[in-house]
DNA sequence: TTCTTTGCAAAATGTTTGCAGATAC
DNA sequence: GTATCTGCAAACATTTTGCAAAGAA
């Protein structure tokens, strides 16, 4: 998603574009990768923790932004949009990116099957990584 | 996995079979449903919640359990060989479970073409349930 | 001017740890 | 007898909340 679009939709409902949100905008639209809360509260020292959380929100409820568990610890944010899944290797703890398509045929068959509609995001798929196998 | 090879794991390795695991091993064997750390102390008044956690974790270190992140809450543990996947809806929270052969065709592309070796449970695959489409 | 957002501090949630005494083997 | 396990209480990590002041529209 265009940066300029991400700001319209922060907008929308009455959604205010303030300084804090424009800096941590900026800084996820830039890295592309995932952060969590804890990164970005540390690069942005002159936004509290607490507005960080409350912006993530914020952001992944206009559709800016998505979350995903990686593991034990905190969850990881990055821009929306971006058609790939995260694999985590048990071990090492490794994340590898993989096309989204990987997961099409898996789609169409829970749909089919269950009725169910697959979401790529939010989990990622627990796996050994070739160095550790 | 039957309850006495689950007895004989627990003590591998100079693990001791005590009043508190034996009945935390008959709670999770008998309901072979999932269950939090939370249900599983409040269910066993007598049992510390540290007790519980490091009971769990000793289980699974031996293979006897396996936990698996169903979404923002507590993990989920359930005794371990049942070959199903949970699916959770991402709108109400149900948990659906899947045969894991539903997961055979992508784990075998995953394997032929990233080396990645994927492993069923820890990670619940994210959906939407037929009720909330 | 009005409604949203912020910072701060405190609470909530889920899990882990240190330690001295109890228990399994 | 000796190493492991337990309860207790405190710490920890991540995230959420209440509230009064600040800021966006």
């Amino acid at each position: 998603m265009a940066f300029d679009e991400a700001l319209a939709r922060v907008r929308t409902g009455g959604g205010r574009l303030t300084g804090a949100r424009r800096e941590l905008l900026e800084d996820l639209h830039r890295r592309a990768g995932r952060v969590t809360a804890e990164e970005l509260a540390s690069r942005h020292p002159g936004v509290d923790q607490a507005t960080v959380y409350r912006s993530l929100a914020h952001f992944e409820e206009v559709g800016v932004i998505e979350h995903v568990h990686l593991g034990h610890g905190p969850a990881s944010y990055r821009w929306a949009g971006t058609r790939t899944i995260a694999a985590v290797c048990q071990e090492c703890g490794a994340v590898i990116d993989l096309p989204a398509d990987e997961l099409d045929a898996l789609a169409r068959r829970l749909d089919d099957e269950y009725g169910l509609e697959l979401s790529l995001g939010h989990f990622a798929l627990s796996v050994r990584c070739p160095a550790c196998r």
